[in-house]
DNA sequence: GTAAATTTATTAACAGTGTTAAGTTTGCTT
DNA sequence: AAGCAAACTTAACACTGTTAATAAATTTAC
């Protein structure tokens, strides 16, 4: 049956293909040039062939999302594990985080700015083992080590989500409007770590 | 020449009339259903009409954004102001922020989450005297109210605007992954402000 | 009061978008 | 060679924002 599986192959292959495309138009010309036509112009077949290899467009998109997961895992769980502290190690973490964002605009503003919630569930994001999970608990393991550091009390999943919000913020805030006069970037993202991390050394905010 | 300006009065009237359409399709059905057709048939007119009264579509949501940041200048400028501290001025005006965001989702995504870099520029809405910049203001006393009180040295624009990013954060990306498991709303609130916040009062982060 | 001019609103269209039903081509199997 | 299933395309639907050309209404001028 290997005439079946050079088919399979093939199909596999072309399903590569859009994805390829798709990740090459969104790097090259962002989000908003991203369209099935021009997926389908690139990969020299019609638009609705890609319908025979995805569901629809978001189906695309989500697997774009789990790359962008993985190389964000990447970019979080190596970064500064080698620091000598739970605090930095931390910290560095959240800094490759907003680094990430900086660094590849369009790849973040599809995974966490843009609105896929009608037809990528986010269950099939999160499911145990994905990428997702695997990033979550590397961030737990470094909440929890610097939370035990500074014999802060607080709750880890609470502590977590809130740090993941405020570096989401310096992010998007930053990406969606390049036109405000922000204070020099390097200045405003130790500014905004280095408020969301003492609080893990304070005991009772009176 | 009063029959000018009864003219004129007219066209103000039906200008206001296609804004107050907008504002309604906004409020009751979102911004994914905001369309110019959606809008010239609530208004009872062709969508041709609107562009006699607007530029462009952007053009509708950028007034919509100023309507908002009146209503937002409203509630942060209040919130907490008989309170006894500077710090908790401070906070409960971020508090507000944050409330005004889940009690207007779709409002704070028009003005805050969505993309209208191409026609609305910045610069016009921060222009002196305009909503965005008494309220920047308004947030800027507070925050400096608070750093004097805490003797905390820092820059007063960086920490509004980190302190901002936070709350932003913990906003957008609980409108935009509503699905996500989050922890009980409140508590993830207020331990993001707690957070945020601590940061004032801690003179270095070794 | 009629004619010209101006304002106001409309129709029809363009160039896009995601998506689908129906039909055709291709290539393998029997 | 006939049948069949997979792969692919054409044409269309229902939308989107936007614009050029045109018709209708109203005001101004004579």
């Amino acid at each position: 049956m290997s005439i079946i599986e050079r088919k399979k192959r093939h199909k596999e292959s072309l399903r590569q293909e859009i994805l390829d495309a798709a990740r090459e138009i969104l790097l090259a010309e962002g989000y908003a040039c991203l369209s099935m036509r021009r997926i389908a112009e690139r990969i020299e077949y019609s638009p609705t062939t890609i319908y025979h290899y995805f569901n629809n467009k978001d189906d695309i998109l989500y697997h774009l999302c789990v790359e962008t997961l993985e190389r964000q895992y990447e970019a979080l769980s190596t970064a500064g594990a080698d620091l000598p502290s739970p605090y930095l190690r931390l910290r560095a973490a959240l800094r490759a985080y907003v680094d990430f964002g900086f660094s590849e605009p369009d790849r973040y503003k599809i995974t966490f700015m843009a609105d896929l919630s009608r037809y990528v569930s986010t269950a099939s994001i999160l499911e145990q083992g994905g990428v997702a999970d695997r990033l979550i608990t590397v961030m737990y393991q470094r909440v929890h080590e610097a939370l035990v550091a500074a014999e802060c009390n607080r709750d880890v999943k609470s502590v977590f989500q809130a740090l993941w919000a405020h570096c989401h913020g310096l992010v998007s805030l930053l990406l969606g409007h390049p036109d405000f006069p922000w204070t020099e970037r390097e200045n405003l993202i130790e500014t905004g770590l280095d408020l969301s991390l003492a609080g893990l050394f304070v005991k009772e905010t009176e």
